[in-house]
DNA sequence: CTGAAAGCGCTTACAG
DNA sequence: CTGAAAGCGCTTACAG
């Protein structure tokens, strides 16, 4: 303890958390000695004492994704403008190992935890009821499943709505004839697409929707491939993240076609930079940051008032940001007219 | 306590530690005990006493780039088999928030800290002399700054080896006219390619390296068509990192060349999966899961054994893995025969 | 093998 | 405004 250095005594902790006022004589002795003798408070002994260790855990699937690194360091900010600590913890799609970990946290070791992503979860989520902290749900795409205790707060993203974003542009672009590049994961995403075209009166067969089971650059240039021989009609394609996109554009260009002119292509989840593709496309952005922010306070929020947290699931708009990758369909029918046999 | 309700005292805690023998019919009364009341012993009292956390805080400039991503996967794998936690900051390269969030750790909160990545806190790290745990450094291209206080464990990658590697592979090849696409931090790599050159008799020239100020795939794309239409006779390319490389691949399609029949291309730490390229590339491919292990493991160490902690850095060696984006210089003088003026 | 005591380093009422 | 005491929930020697 400093308080050997100075004359007082825990009147040091009065000076290091200002909770009590002390004389400016007595503060600044106080101060001296610490900085002499590089006095550094316990945390540890802090958090015992108070009961809040002002570290927040986030389970993210993985951080091998661009979605959740972004997310990751978004809260990290938030966390730190509110002094916490990031404990984070990859689940890669994995209920048991999520599960592990939850229990190393059911013992005060955090003082909130923010899940993001649905998958590999949901037949684990009960096993919450049984933390000893704030919980909240973010990024969750998929529908809330029914094992799911009440009482758990939810911040995501309209996803629905990102997708009838995309849609909602290509109809007013003119597009008749378009497909659907997709992750199994993001039914949602497209689930909204379709409802764009269905309220302009146009069906999207489940045929014109292609899935790539797996994110790659590769992955991305088949999906899109096998879109446009299929149908050599059409005129835009809409890709459920930024890796298909990029490759969707790529795509084309093997086969002849110019972006946007033969073929317009609209992303979900491209970064505004275009980090991945030739030239910035046009895609549906997310409010990850905002996300972040509501997510940390909900949490930290029903630490201070538990009663007054509001269980009505946020959900928050995604925009679309205009880029090079979409224009007006084509007159004479997009990919049909160049498109190699 | 769970004592009530068994009959027991303390005696929990040496069921619950195991330090101590128990009879079995006391433990059994004990834990079950534990199992109804669902106790669950408070870690941050446990650590108080122990002086252990459990915790290891790892630095890294960002999870956004797929290298770093990766280390942080490894870092919590390894951590997780040996009972630990991850308390991960990101740093962006702003050594400022390095400080602040070193000073956040510097108190007994963190049971050691790994350090990844050289960027932006050369002139913080005499700070870390103050630290009162263990700190090793990661993944540290660079030379050693001089500000550096002794004693600091270094486990890194052998990147100069790397760069060695791929020159070595390229000149096996018989490749004799190439260049290089590099970020400017990847300097060390750049010389063990040219390192590898030299050893064959060709000296690589300055304006044979072309940088790409930033990450990205237009960047690359960029600085491939710089550096083919520089040096058009130019049969190989060497890419210090996987967008790089990805990008080069793209670049050489553009302008009408075959990879690898007109044109090689080999990456620095590509996933061996290639998640961003149309087919696998030769690659360096670094261990990290190797350093994360070994970082780890010095890190933990030096808190058993304070002493016998070696100071010698640790290199680890990366390897050379073939892929589809390498082979024989052509006899006629590769992109010297294709290329659009 | 089990119980009673002290201590980890803070914070928080509670008297002076 | 300042000091003395109790307590946060564990672990760790130390006696029985």
């Amino acid at each position: 303890m400093a308080e050997r250095a100075g004359v007082t005594k825990q009147t040091v902790s009065n000076v290091v958390t200002g909770r009590v006022p002390v004389r400016p004589a007595t503060e600044a002795r106080v101060r001296d000695a610490i900085a002499e003798l590089g006095y550094v408070p316990n945390l540890v002994a802090r958090s015992l004492a108070t009961g809040s260790t002002r570290t927040v855990g986030l389970f993210v699937p993985t951080v091998r994704a661009p979605f959740y690194a972004e997310l990751v360091e978004h809260v990290e900010d938030v966390l730190e403008e509110r002094g916490h600590r990031l404990l984070l913890c990859t689940t890669r799609l994995d209920g048991e190992r999520a599960r592990r970990h939850l229990a190393g946290l059911t013992s005060r070791s955090v003082d909130a935890l923010l899940i993001a992503g649905d998958q590999g979860l949901t037949g684990h989520l009960p096993l919450l009821a049984g933390a000893r902290f704030p919980v909240v749900l973010c990024a969750w795409e998929a529908g809330l499943p029914d094992g799911l205790p009440d009482g758990f707060p939810v911040v995501t993203l309209d996803y629905e709505h990102g997708g009838h974003l995309a849609g909602r542009h290509l109809l007013d672009l003119g597009h008749e004839r378009v497909a659907v590049l997709a992750s199994p994961a993001h039914g949602v995403r497209v689930a909204g697409f379709r409802r764009a075209f269905e309220e302009g009166g146009i069906a999207l067969p489940d045929s014109a929707v292609h899935l790539a089971a797996e994110p790659t650059f590769r992955g991305g240039l088949e999906a899109a491939a096998a879109a446009l021989r299929a149908a050599p009609g059409t005129t835009a394609l809409f890709a459920t993240h930024d890796l298909l996109a990029a490759a969707a554009v790529e795509a084309a260009r093997t086969l002849g076609l110019s972006v946007p002119e033969d073929l317009s292509v609209v992303a979900h989840d491209d970064t505004p930079e275009g980090l991945l593709s030739r030239s910035p496309l046009t895609s549906v952005v997310l409010p990850k940051r905002d996300m972040a922010r509501q997510a940390v306070e909900v949490a930290l929020g029903a630490l201070d008032a538990p009663a007054s947290a509001d269980l009505r699931p946020r959900l928050l708009r995604p925009e679309l940001v205009l880029g090079d990758s979409t224009g007006r369909a084509p007159a004479h029918g997009g990919a049909r007219r160049t498109v190699r046999p």
